[in-house]
DNA sequence: GATAATCTGTTAACCGGATTACAATTCCGG
DNA sequence: CCGGAATTGTAATCCGGTTAACAGATTATC
């Protein structure tokens, strides 16, 4: 689209090593969307047909079964790409990426995304290396789940929340994003009245205090004795 | 090591398109390995030094609990490559490979082949659609461990056993992997009991016959009513 | 081929968490 | 600021699957 649009994607992390001149030829490739709160940016089946650039907002990556039941994977916050990166080479995707917030952000069709990788080298192995953390984030869902209880899950939900998503107040840490309890059961796999339930034993062990669908983690730490190191 | 050592090399696929001379400067640096059959090939924690290829054997990739329990991830056949390739720059293994049989591999330090790697657009390319794959394969897990129980989850393990690891024989197909119970309920994040029960279920409902530690499926689409499409 | 080690089979007791079913509260759009 | 929608709170019930505890069968190993 615009010079600004390139100006803004040149700030995500993959892109920063590009000249900018490289840049400029995606000029007319990129599209802007935005997406309200609740909505679908794609859905589990569709054919992969974009690569997403999160630019304000939050989007959740999630897996619905059919029954209803969700769970959720990620949570995406600005700066973060996200669509069908892998080989680049599925025909579906196999999640599907939700709004929480109104939400900002720009896509190219998979393949120009594709093309302009593969004649960047850098491009290729930054890929790589997204890819590579994305690996060891879902395997530690799976490690989690296998071996930890909902107590302990939650607990360590809400550690590395303080730790990505919270400000420092002075009684403690205020974690910034407006989650309901059925999104953060969804983050960990567990019944929203369970959730509701635990929060609640943690109120009242002095833990945290909920205020206003936000949490305010006192002490970070105490978490931890819920859940094993690592 | 020797030139043969190369020579296997080129056959994994990954190498397939790299011209034999490129092959030739890692020569030296192949280094082959027997593993005894239960024996590690790493273990959690360990620094990631090398990147291996199996040749012959099989291999888990699990992850093990402070209790001691046990989650497998995938069973690595001959022909596949393990070790930390991801952004590899990892410093420990998050998981660890233990042969299941007598295994014959060999490896290659990290470094190394990051370098070689690095030097072939077209191998990096390769490596980013295996995490793809990868990645594709552990979100699948953890759909499975959050919307399926035993049964099904044991169905749709044995339903895709018999898809890469069969033989069709007159009366089914014949899982030719010698698994323990124990290991199917590490493949499905359950207990050996559980799966020897619904096991003995399977067996009644005549889906099939186990005969000295190996499976005999007679019709593996009568397993897929356990489990959803997909 | 004998003996130890590993696996399989089975069952009762237990338990974490899902389900169900409401009531109370909070939020949000007009 | 009002009314409907969404979220939270709570408790009773139910259930799948783990745990525990053995007996029997099979497989390695010397």
């Amino acid at each position: 689209m615009d010079r600004e649009t390139i100006w803004h994607l040149q700030n995500f992390n993959i892109f920063k090593a590009i000249p900018h001149d490289e840049m400029e030829r995606l000029q007319d490739m990129v599209d802007t969307d935005w997406i309200k709160n609740r909505d679908p940016v794609y859905l589990q089946g569709e054919p992969t047909t974009w690569v997403y650039f999160l630019k304000k907002g939050l989007v959740k990556l999630s897996m619905t079964s059919a029954e209803g039941k969700t769970i959720t994977v990620a949570l995406l916050k600005p700066g973060e790409i996200f669509g069908e990166l892998s080989g680049m080479d599925e025909s579906d995707t196999s999640m599907e990426a939700i709004a929480l917030e109104n939400s900002y952000l720009c896509r190219i069709r998979r393949e120009i995304f594709k093309e302009f990788v593969e004649s960047h080298t850098g491009l290729v192995l930054s890929l790589n290396k997204i890819l590579g953390l994305r690996i060891r984030r879902i395997q530690t869902a799976v490690r989690d789940l296998a071996f930890l209880d909902v107590p302990a899950r939650l607990a360590k939900l809400l550690h590395s929340l303080c730790e990505t998503d919270a400000e420092v107040k002075p009684n403690g840490h205020l974690i910034t994003l407006r989650l309901t309890h059925q999104e953060l059961a969804n983050l960990i796999g567990a019944s929203r009245e369970i959730v509701t339930t635990v929060l609640g034993r943690f109120t009242e062990e002095g833990l945290l205090v909920q205020e206003k669908r936000r949490l305010l983690i006192k002490d970070p730490r105490q978490l931890k004795k819920y859940f094993p190191d690592q």
